[in-house]
DNA sequence: CACACTAATTGATTTTTATCAATTATAAGA
DNA sequence: TCTTATAATTGATAAAAATCAATTAGTGTG
């Protein structure tokens, strides 16, 4: 664990309201690790050792059944991963691996349930995050079972649009084939729906997105804040 | 809140840690409340104003998005519902009604987060709670996306029959067009469905299941402790 | 019991999505 | 730069699932 990364973690909403004993104390325990791109980090149905919160990169959630796979979420900074897992203390439901390189920050499971115990607003703060996780889901399964795969999308690409403050114009943050996984489609149907697309005001050229139309794209996509979000911030504690 | 009520609660593994005095004055604010079948409790978008935790009968997640709906989830004795929505101080992004008679205790989300930065105890298991929500939605999305609609019939069954200790008969406990829904699929291709598991060892008379080949359903339902449970108790704290 | 109402089923059809096979594009390494 | 491997696309087809329409079954009520 580096000194001059701690002043950072003290600033994530998971650690900022957390007594400086219980911190000081994690950040002499956890140790924060690089890691290449593509490398596997956890496997489903493993037991949960350690928290992990990924401070720099990005982080794919896949979970195979029966020769089948999927990508279920993708994490980006600065957010734990399979913090359920540990507070449960059961096994993985997902597997996890980089998708670039990335540094990430891992605490002993053991640790960090007495430090939830002995620190009520450490708590708090982690039962934040885990509700945020619960949401992910569940919005992850309204938008499989409400919309169809040109919805999802549609939505997809508005969403993405709205986290870089609306631009018209992105790069895909992942492989065409992952993103099909991840929006419940084959990469066939996904390359034939982005073609279909192009009547509803989305081009794409190679990784570029290029949104030609918002207006209609919304209108298709029906853009919601309970599938798409995102939750408002609390302010308030 | 009926006082012949309380041991039972105190019982819970919500409340079974958290200190005397927590839990009393919890129990000063809390009102349980009986409500009769089909009644709305809550609409999707509006924000949380108290805990629920069912009792006793049994409430239905429901979600809606430009005219289509479906059923995300069963709540069945004894479970919160909408926790993450009280904690993340969010709107809901499920509705919830009740399918049969219900008893429903309700504590003011503002009391809640109180007692939660108040008493760690209560803290971790609430956590928990929250984790065993946040892995039954994982479960739900990873069964949609990995199994087709006679797979997860076929799962639905398996796992019916194993919560009620391995029974080769049983009824189901809701209407068909709100199981389809919940499996992701319309009343007609469940109705189907049905009909086509035959071959592989389920009959179905009415609302009455009987299993008459488990081997071979097992073998097409390929069921897994990682998506259809149950998680181990967990029996250390 | 008859009535009305809703749920469930069945058949015919369309739409959506997956699969298989082949080709083209793209990127990484020698 | 050429080579090789992998990703993406395209076309043809099959399978899965949804839709629409009609009928049958089941439920609760007066």
């Amino acid at each position: 664990m580096r000194a001059e990364e701690k002043p950072g973690f003290r600033r994530l909403p998971l650690f900022r309201e957390m007594m400086t004993q219980t911190f000081d104390s994690l950040m002499q325990i956890a140790y924060s690790q690089n890691f290449p791109p593509r490398m596997d980090l956890i496997q489903q149905g493993e037991y949960a050792d350690f928290l992990h919160i990924l401070v720099e990169g990005a982080v794919e959630l896949r979970a195979t059944w029966n020769g089948h796979e999927s990508v279920m979420g993708i994490v980006r900074p600065v957010s734990t991963f399979i913090l359920a897992a540990c507070v449960c203390d059961a096994p993985y439901l997902m597997s996890a691996r980089t998708l670039e390189r990335s540094r990430i920050v891992m605490i002993p499971a053991a640790d960090l349930r007495a430090a939830l115990r002995r620190d009520p607003d450490f708590a708090v703060a982690a039962m934040r995050e885990l509700g945020v996780g619960y949401r992910t889901f569940v919005r992850h399964a309204k938008n499989l079972k409400l919309r169809n795969s040109r919805e999802r999308l549609a939505a997809y690409i508005l969403q993405q649009s709205q986290l870089a403050n609306g631009v018209v114009s992105m790069v895909l943050p992942m492989e065409k084939r992952h993103l099909a996984s991840y929006l419940g489609m084959t990469p066939e149907n996904l390359s034939r729906t982005v073609k279909a697309l192009r009547a509803d005001g989305v081009r794409f050229q190679g990784t570029q997105v290029i949104i030609t139309d918002p207006a209609r794209l919304m209108a298709l996509a029906a853009t919601d804040s309970l599938i798409d979000g995102p939750d408002p911030e609390n302010i308030a504690s």
